[in-house]
DNA sequence: AGATTTTATATCCTAAAAGGTATAAAAATA
DNA sequence: TATTTTTATACCTTTTAGGATATAAAATCT
């Protein structure tokens, strides 16, 4: 797939093993599939925002605005 | 469809606003169908990260992580 | 080192996101 | 007011995200 990782699949990583959690366990209590926590961790861009959510949500964040900064510009 | 608006409905709405764009002119600039702009201003929850990007990148922003309030809470 | 656990990659399938377009409703303007 | 412009809703088709599963690779142990 070859996919870069961004801010949120390293948060989401970093959360995850924060809180001592397995991929598997991860997608269980959040209510999506293994192979989407997956996904999520390896950067894919084109995730669903309401999944994303559900995942974000057991670390107490949520997809928001942010201003872009410079460095990801192309 | 019956969607609730929410924080980044509004937001993109404002902002398509403020810089004088109809929804298919901020369509064809951000490169996504003009549905997708419409149901992203009527907060549709499932839309596809890197679309919304690319509406969010013309105002100078995009999707990050942000603390959820309490009041979206169920 | 080897054994075990965890994570990455791949394939298949289904549900649904997104595009296109048409029409209705609403908002803006004269 | 009527007319124009913009937005909302609906239908249909194509594309693909995400689930399930299996296997390979990589960490993490003892």
């Amino acid at each position: 797939m070859k996919e870069n990782l961004t801010d949120l699949s390293i948060y989401v990583k970093a959360k995850r093993k924060q809180n001592k959690l397995t991929q598997p366990e991860l997608a269980l209590k959040a209510g999506v599939g293994l192979r989407f926590v997956r996904d999520l961790e390896q950067g894919k861009k084109t995730m669903r925002m309401d999944k994303v959510n559900d995942v974000l949500r057991l670390f107490g964040g949520a997809l928001g605005v942010v201003p872009l900064d410079r460095e990801k510009l192309l």
